[in-house]
DNA sequence: ATGAAAGCGCTAACAT
DNA sequence: ATGTTAGCGCTTTCAT
């Protein structure tokens, strides 16, 4: 059991090469014969041999680590943004390494840190609008950063993401076109989500320019999720008259909103128009009609990640690409 | 900008002293003079001196790396037990390395070999019953395992988790009690999730126990998700009469199962009574009351953690230990 | 095509 | 309490 690790030099000696050879051979870097190769390679399986991707890094100078930062876990959205990374880079040798911030900005710069330590290859990370201490260890980094979900402003680098204003805008237009007038607004946790808060400028600026004025307005300062939604929306229409619309900051708070409906027994959507954001599958399977924005999470994730493999080919430090995909509004998500 | 990245050297020398002095005072590694730790530390902020953990790893033969292996990462379910990884890692200076294995078997031997190249400090495996290659890596991995959410079974070293066939007969014996005799079961991706097929045979035998069949059964080889629920409860029931009560692989697919009965206006739970597992925050939200079984799926991974945590602290290879759980059955989950 | 020497940035072990 | 000497396991560079 256990003994010492095997190494290079194990494998080596197993194939009767010297220490160069065996490594060149292992890793087809040319400049070694088919002899060579299939001896090493058949050693090095035979004796079991796992290479040290540790002592890889530090003789070579770079690391086949990919870092991602975001700001949540369990929230879904992010899942399927990573797993649209991890697809991106299976089969290329390089791995994500992921950090999470909880939407806590000073653990961002932390994270960043952190995972610039490794000397990743690249760094994918969320959003645009990094507090000042983050965002000058992107700028310095000296490696390809990708900043995603948003492409409402300037990247430090490259980014890939959608407009989060004209999205929140294209929903105040539709809404309207559907003759809704007495249109509310709930979200949740905007502090650390600035992607909202945008959605939610561009929403009211596309109402005022209609001349319809929000009905109302309730912002909560915790974080995101259906019991939330089921709460705040209970609240709201207790304050609020007449609301036939209500837009709301993410779809996991516009189904606590449904569930709060269908449990009082109010019509949607016929009494209230409910609208979410991002087009989950969770609303796709809802009993009643919502309307959301369809955004492209797994895209984001797998373009976010060719950018930072293409990038690594060419021994760049930089991406220097923006990426904006087109998002779909559906007035009318579920199956029904 | 860039420039070559500063090394130990630099702060030594910034602070006059040796490299290993150096090296001593940022690890608060003893046998240094405050006065050369003030020293120090403070040349190193000054001059933004950033540790390189690959040599450092290298050199001393262990990381501050743990990794994670777990099904998927889009299941709320894993992003909880991450997160309660993620919580018992902060301030310790270890963090964790996250590898996803969508339920495919290969791809596990495969991302815990990937793993264990990088030498972790401990690992975390998701389940009990791996396949023979992953079993065999565990076993000779050499450094503390904890196998999570399982504890039917013999772990290769530690193990935190629930009893998951207990979990399903207790279900079964409460839903006898409720007077519920048509039960059907609907599941979804069995083959890879074995807590799941443990539930189900534990449910199984405690109907059988009480002399009562199962109505019937539906399984299906997709993965589990909300729609799927609601695809497959519509087939269930149109193949099957009188059922007054379904349990389900998980909460996803029960929330999917009242989908479709809100939308086909089948009472619940008067009518049928629906069951799934985990106790999600999705469904305590619901407007409906819909059973579920309870689990401490954050607990899990802060204890995980904590296991690998005391192992390294003590250099220890191996965890031995084993930690079950409670769970707890609401027949009326939901906010209601 | 192959190999020898040097060194990546750090720490363990052994001085002093 | 501080410094010196050797590596950790691999790759880079430069010979051959």
């Amino acid at each position: 059991m256990a003994g010492k690790r095997l190494t290079l030099a194990d494998v080596a000696r197993a194939a009767g090469v010297s220490k160069m050879t065996a490594s060149r051979a292992l890793r087809d870097a040319g400049d070694v014969s088919r002899e060579s190769v299939e001896k090493v390679q058949r050693a090095a399986r035979e004796i079991g041999y796992i290479g040290n991707p540790i002592a890889m890094s530090l003789s070579s100078q770079r690391t086949n680590l990919v870092g991602v930062v975001v700001p949540s876990a369990s929230n879904i959205v992010f899942a399927e943004v990573l797993a649209g990374i991890t697809e991106a880079l299976s089969d290329s040798g390089f791995q994500p390494v992921i950090g999470v911030t909880d939407y806590d900005l000073d653990r961002e710069a932390e994270t960043i840190r952190s995972m610039l330590s490794w000397r990743p290859a690249g760094l994918i990370v969320t959003g645009l609008d990094q507090p000042e201490a983050a965002r000058r260890l992107l700028e310095h980094a000296g490696l390809p950063v990708v900043q995603i979900m948003d492409t409402d402003g300037t990247p430090t680098d490259g980014c890939v993401g959608i407009a989060q204003t004209d999205a929140g805008a294209a929903m105040g237009r539709a809404l309207l076109e559907q003759g809704r007038r007495r249109i509310g607004y709930i979200g949740c946790d905007l502090a650390g989500d600035t992607r909202a808060t945008k959605r939610w400028l561009g929403f009211e600026a596309a109402l005022a320019e209609a001349g319809v004025p929000l009905a109302g307005t309730l912002v909560a300062d915790r974080s995101s999720s259906i019991a939330a939604g089921r709460q705040l929306t209970a609240e709201f229409l207790s304050q609020h008259t007449n609301i036939d619309c209500i837009y709301y900051s993410n779809d996991d708070i516009a189904v606590g909103g449904l569930f709060h409906c269908l449990h009082a027994g109010i019509p949607v959507p016929e009494e209230i128009l409910l609208t979410g954001f991002n087009g989950l599958d969770l609303v796709e399977a809802l009993p009643v009609p919502i309307a959301t924005t369809i955004t492209p999470r797994h895209e984001i994730g797998f373009k976010a990640a060719e950018l930072i493999l293409a990038a690594a080919e060419r021994r760049s430090t930089r991406v220097d690409t923006r990426i904006e995909l087109p998002t779909r509004i559906e007035m009318a998500a579920g199956f029904h």
